[in-house]
DNA sequence: CTGTTAGCGCCTTCAT
DNA sequence: ATGAAGGCGCTAACAG
């Protein structure tokens, strides 16, 4: 049925040792046999079993990621990153959703490493003491993608979201804005929720601009939240001039809710967002935002684990990668 | 270092028969044995290794993915679908990006079936021969997502491509249009490019209408061709009133462009698209559009594949999805 | 440069 | 209900 390396064996005339070899690209072999083998292989269609090799080898050249969800424009360029490099190094990847849910997390987690695979990119929602220490069961190399636990323990790859946030609304007020509203993530997510809204609160603060907290509404990164919030806004006796939204999507939910009440961005009303999605230079006005790089985030990590996996060593195990203003025309002077 | 089964066994006092047999949930286990096993497991912090499983039964419990680009949102949602079953009935899934090319599919369905996934979903550009000859090098049950062979012998999910853009065009026509541009995508692409153009030139034909070639501009799917082709539909000596575009993401270039000269969606120029990617409801105005199930073109083709996978006996290998009109704001009567 | 020989960790008859 | 034993297909010393 199968054709196995015995099989290449016998066709050739050799011993499976050194099927192996040439199937392995050893040097130690002479060219003529090497010869012989191709075409036996050639002749069988012989296919070698990564499985088999697997658990000879131990190695299995395939790592596991596990992502919230692929279905979301930022994870998914985060996945192509981290696939073309993968690639590159001729690494697999097995891709599991898991929603930002612990329990789902922590069960894919383990499903990965009952796989053998030789790393493990991790992009979550908070990166508790559960999740470390299902990462310990293993002593596969891993690392963190878009997130950093607490600690900072661990190899990661992210931006500093604080000061995205810090240098979004550094911009407004530059601007001559001084009622500025923003659209929050949740603030139990340490990443694009809290820190950025700690980035906010931090550039108001230097600019001597009180906080006030009926100038922030929590959204669930999606665009219709932002459209919600800046309803809210809109009713408030004294409006923002501006709004920053912790997410491109809600700021361009932002902006079409204004809009659709009749007013004008950035001539009534500025928006700036962070994360620099495609749909940001695919909307009227073009969205000024703070660009992350997902790609290289997802790039950078993976190649940071194939270091890992081949234990070279690496100075610097937690990188924070630039994040970048973004001016197009969401915002305009105080009017 | 690593604990296997026969540590467990050793522990458990009990034979690694016994312990392969409470792990796999096999019933022919004494409930005092099978708790005295678990506790070992416990005790030891043992983890099946799924590659040595793999090896011995044959089965991996995972599935190949070849998927053009994983940071296109439509094969993204796919992936999602195809994801949350294989999941269900605990599958994992490799992901492999080929970007349609032809010799990248080849090279992936073969590393694919190396590692010997027990089935593949295969999303890509044209199916050839080649490809039929890859798919055959094995015996694992292999369906196309989104695609279809021209042969038509190969277990396939898709929609109606040609019937899709029919019913886009009809829209235009039924609202009294006569004069109706067409962004087409390569020709050379059996579903999203040369189907759709098909059903552009059915729709007409059936109604009396002059296929004019100097109406139709080939766009490469992505916005900015959307821009581009309405650049130069406002340039014709007769402008037409309505713009069929084969993506969503052209359609959306196309009624930017449109703004950007000037003119008014649908008041000067009615635009349709097909798709319903997310985007198309976060454009003013909402776009009026043919949607493509794409989450549940994923999630049955998956199901499809692990129907096939068991051996079940399937009535019907090759499923057409049904498309729907999305009736939203950029496709106005004739004025 | 090539062959022999052990496993890798587990499943799976076949006995018992 | 449990144990013994033979692979699954390949890699990796170790000889020669």
């Amino acid at each position: 049925m199968t054709v196995t390396i015995y099989d290449v064996a016998r066709e050739a005339g050799v011993s499976m040792a050194t099927v192996s070899r040439v199937v392995n690209n050893n040097p130690n072999v002479k060219p003529q046999t090497r010869k012989k083998v191709y075409e036996a292989i050639e002749r069988l269609g012989y296919r070698p079993n990564a499985v088999a090799r697997g658990l000879a080898s131990k190695k299995t050249t395939t790592v596991g990621v596990v992502i919230p969800d692929i279905a979301n424009a930022n994870f998914a360029e985060v996945a192509r990153g981290i696939e073309d490099i993968a690639n590159m190094y001729h690494y697999n990847i097995i891709l599991c959703n898991a929603d930002k849910r612990k329990e789902k997390e922590i069960r894919v987690i383990n499903t990965l490493l009952e796989k053998q695979v030789d790393g493990l990119l991790f992009m979550g929602g908070v990166v508790t003491d559960e999740h470390i220490q299902a990462f310990n069961t293993s002593n596969v190399p891993i690392v963190l993608c878009a997130t950093t636990d607490e600690k900072g323990t661990m190899p990661s790859v992210d931006i500093d979201h604080e000061t995205a946030a810090y240098d979004a609304v550094r911009k407004l007020i530059a601007e001559g804005h001084a009622r500025i509203a923003m659209i929050s993530g949740t603030l139990q997510d340490p990443a694009n929720g809290f820190a950025r809204y700690q980035g906010y609160k931090r550039a108001l603060e230097e600019s001597g601009i009180a906080f006030d907290e009926s100038l922030v509404r929590v959204g669930n990164y999606r665009y219709e939240s932002g459209i919600e919030a800046v309803q809210y806004f809109l009713e408030l006796a004294e409006r923002p001039t501006a709004v920053f939204a912790a997410t491109d999507e809600m700021a361009i939910g932002a902006i079409h809710g204004i809009q659709d009440a009749g007013l004008s961005v950035p001539g009534d009303i500025s928006v700036i967002g962070v994360d620099n999605i495609r749909l940001a230079s695919m909307v009227r006005p073009l969205l000024t935002t703070v660009a992350q790089p997902m790609y290289d985030i997802g790039a950078v990590s993976m190649r940071l684990l194939t270091k890992l996996m081949k234990k070279e060593n690496v100075e610097q195990a937690r990188v924070t990668l630039h994040h970048e203003l973004i001016v197009r025309n969401s915002v305009a002077p105080r009017g």
